[in-house]
RNA sequence: CGGGGUGUGGUGUAACGGCUAACAUGCUUGUUUUGGGUACAAGUGACUCCGGGUUCGAAUCCCGGCUCCCCGACCA
């Protein structure tokens, strides 16, 4: 895309209102808008990096056996009141409306229990498990208090997931194929040396559920971790009982701060035998059905992303995240330099390479600096300069090597590796 | 929800209770410049968050509300 289309716009200043990394670079560099207090527009950069994550995680739960689906925003009140989730003692983060036709609705936090309802329709028998849906969808939660740009929201995207087994058995196995699968995800969003798998509180049906928290300043979490062992505990199940099931000890936990990026919970039968999700066994007996929930916070991890990665000078987007894998610069007013550029654009895109060319009529420090600020991959400059030192400069965002290559060799360079 | 702050052109800031609300940046026009936000000139742009009050006079003081940020609480 040619940045003189772009009509997002980079700012020098932060925004007065927003302190947090993430929130002042992605708004900087027009990623994203801000509505209000939690609540974020993806701009058209934002919207293709948050595409680019869901792809990842896309991949990811196909390859294990989801299949994709979208439920509505709109819940209906007796699905929740029937698991007695619909009380706002209960649940506090509800945003309700009432319909003009009467009654009343809410704009779903979660989907528990509206999939586990409409799978009523669905599965009947003990030959429909196992059955493994996801979505990616936006969330609704009225916070008291919302925080840290991207971090916590009132309105955010996430990927939920839902798994219905047939035993104990089958949803162990998922579940730890769905363990696999997350880290294959945080590996390729380019956090995953930072992330752990992390014991935390299991609710009513399980002793524990598993987070995925990727140490971050910013994050709210605080676990205790064992890099060699791989063993991580957030701190609200942290106490000796904890520590002796697991075989550890406390002087060999490092306590660090964290962002939980990833949860999996099970809820085993009990959420189906409260929701009446029966199916006819083998034997011919009506019985409850398992279920699994896995969520990952698309545009959260959007925001650690930037939070971890990013440099004094902007954002350092991975290679499979970024909006563009190129960012070319054209210097000086030379029209032979100028059209070379262009015809090296239009050859890198109709490679199958996605090019944002800065053909804006801009001296070279606002170009260099809207490009670190922005942070795709790689920057190439086509100059007079470039041309002296033996072609075009590309220059990698992350860790700003340099090479010179000749134009007849680009396409190569960033298809053969 | 408790506590602490905040609110002024699009953005970032300034202004003792007192002149036509200032500066920078952005944007427009022209000239200039082209490897780290080039320089100059001329323009453009604000009911100072909202509503009351005090005062001869309020961006400034007082009361109420709202907004946004931070700390805490909360966070299947």
């Amino acid at each position: 895309m040619k940045q003189s289309k772009l009509f997002t716009k980079t700012r020098k200043e932060a925004p007065s209102d927003e302190t947090s990394k993430n929130a002042q670079l992605l708004i900087r560099a027009g990623y994203i808008h801000k509505e209000m207090a939690g609540v974020y527009d993806l701009l058209p950069l934002g919207s293709k990096v948050v595409e680019n994550i869901k792809e990842i995680v896309r991949q990811e739960m196909n390859a294990i056996g989801g299949q994709e689906f979208i439920m509505s925003s709109l819940q209906s009140k007796d699905v929740w009141t029937a698991t007695k989730r619909w009380d706002d003692d209960v649940v506090d983060v509800w945003f309700k409306s009432t319909l003009n036709a009467g009654g009343e609705v809410g704009f779903g936090w979660s989907h528990e229990e509206p999939i586990t309802e409409m799978m009523k329709s669905h599965l009947s028998s003990y030959k429909d498990l196992p059955a493994y849906v996801y979505q990616f969808q936006n969330k609704f939660r009225n916070e008291l208090r919302a925080k840290a740009g991207m971090m916590r929201g009132r309105e955010f995207i996430m990927k939920d997931m839902y798994s219905f087994s047939l035993d104990a058995e089958h949803h162990e196995d998922f579940y730890q194929k769905t363990i696999q699968a997350y880290q294959r995800c945080y590996d390729r969003l380019g956090i995953g040396n930072d992330t752990f798998i992390t014991f935390a509180g299991g609710g009513a049906f399980t002793e524990f559920s598993h987070e995925f928290q990727t140490i971050c300043d910013t994050g709210e979490d605080e676990i205790y971790i064992n890099r060699e062992k791989g063993i991580a505990i957030n701190d609200e199940v942290y106490n000796d009982d904890t520590l002796k099931k697991l075989g550890v000890t406390a002087g060999e936990l490092e306590k660090v701060t964290t962002a939980e990026v990833g949860n999996i919970f099970n809820f085993g039968t009990q959420k189906c035998a409260d929701m009446n999700l029966l199916v006819t066994s083998e034997e011919g007996k009506q019985i409850p059905v398992y279920l699994g929930s896995y969520g990952i916070g698309i545009t959260r991890v959007m925001g650690v992303i930037v939070e971890n990665l990013a440099d004094d000078k902007g954002i350092v987007w991975p290679e499979e995240i970024a909006p563009f894998t190129i960012h070319l610069l054209t210097f000086g007013n030379n029209e032979n330099i100028f059209r070379e550029a262009e015809s090296l654009y239009h050859d890198l895109e109709n490679a199958g390479i996605e090019v944002l060319f800065d053909d804006r009529d801009l001296g070279p420090g606002q170009k260099l600096n809207d490009a670190d600020l922005m942070g795709m991959p790689y920057r190439i400059v086509v100059s007079e300069k470039s041309a002296e030192k033996g072609g075009v400069e590309i220059t990698k965002r992350a860790t700003g090597d340099v090479e010179f290559v000749d134009p007849a060799r680009l396409i190569a360079y960033f298809t053969e590796g």
